[in-house]
DNA sequence: AATTATGGTGTTATGTTATAACATGTTATG
DNA sequence: CATAACATGTTATAACATAACACCATAATT
């Protein structure tokens, strides 16, 4: 059985680590859990776990290897598990999906924007999240005429520096 | 064997036909025609025929309902085939994916701007492609620090109107 | 002309992502 | 208590995509 690819990042742009990761571990989690505990919703064992692996990882990951995570702490790893607790924590905005890479990531401002934007390096996989003022793009909630727009998604692959200078392909 | 889902329109609202349809075919064909022949690539028969099926139905077609039609058409229809064919028409701008709905679309205006967006209705899974100017957003080729962007992804998705008037969901 | 390189298509097998359908337990509500 | 609503568990399968190798045609090289 041959993996089809890693998600490994080298060292990184600035673009990508601009932050303090365990202020963003336990901001995330205590904002998570106000927000369920004011909407009257579970926060379950799970859901809590899942939330966790995706934002100490902090990178974006298949919900296959979600579920091997899963497995790993005890918990069941049929796929309709990760889907399940994916789609609710989507619904809820902490989680996004990444189309490009068929991978989930955990919302770097879960109380910023609901229309963000995601930086994709193709070569070490790392994704940045960022807001409408930060890309110097406008793209949230358009009016298109005839047609009520719900959801935005906007993706930029390319590469970053630091993979750009390492080598040519 | 069950189908996942259907890929039907009904009517639409007037952003997704706003095109003389017959005219938009030839030419397309036309377009692409002169593209490889300036370019020195060859429009074979089966690229030519999956640039048909996809510029005929005009609307998005995932890779197997492409299989299926070449298949019917007395052509290969092993899914190889149909990727590779589609990997290079998107090479070359004529056919871009719709992530949102793992499907293949012929590019409306290949001549026009590179960084198309497109509008996806939810419930008719109808799609237009739009382009900067008209969608009021702009998104193409935006500069992010540390960050070489090579391609944009924007998709919006919702219900058009005249999928919101027929009933509420 | 023979040789080699390149490009296009065909085929088999398998990898990867996602959902349907149904079962079971648990908590809230009438 | 009954029942509805929600959360999780399980099996099976659907849907999407690629690896690896085979074959043939045409072009470039010797």
């Amino acid at each position: 059985m041959a993996m089809k690819k890693k998600r490994e990042g080298k060292t990184t742009s600035k673009i990508f680590d601009d932050h303090d990761h365990g202020m963003c571990f336990d901001d995330a989690i205590e904002q998570i859990e106000n927000y369920f505990l004011k909407k009257n919703l579970q926060f379950t064992p799970l859901r809590r776990k899942v939330f966790e692996i995706l934002i100490r990882d902090h990178k974006p990951l298949g919900a296959y290897e979600i579920l091997e995570a899963l497995g790993r702490d005890g918990f069941s790893s049929s796929p309709p598990i990760a889907y399940r607790v994916l789609d609710f924590l989507m619904e809820h905005g902490f989680v996004h999906k990444i189309q490009g890479l068929n991978a989930f990531i955990a919302c770097s401002n879960p109380n910023h924007s609901h229309s963000p934007a995601f930086v994709i390096c193709r070569k070490c996989e790392k994704v940045a999240e960022i807001d409408e003022k930060r890309s110097g793009i406008s793209f949230a909630r358009p009016t298109i005429e005839n047609f009520e727009v719900e959801k935005t998604t906007v993706e930029m692959t390319g590469v970053c520096t630091t993979c750009s200078s390492v080598a040519a392909i």
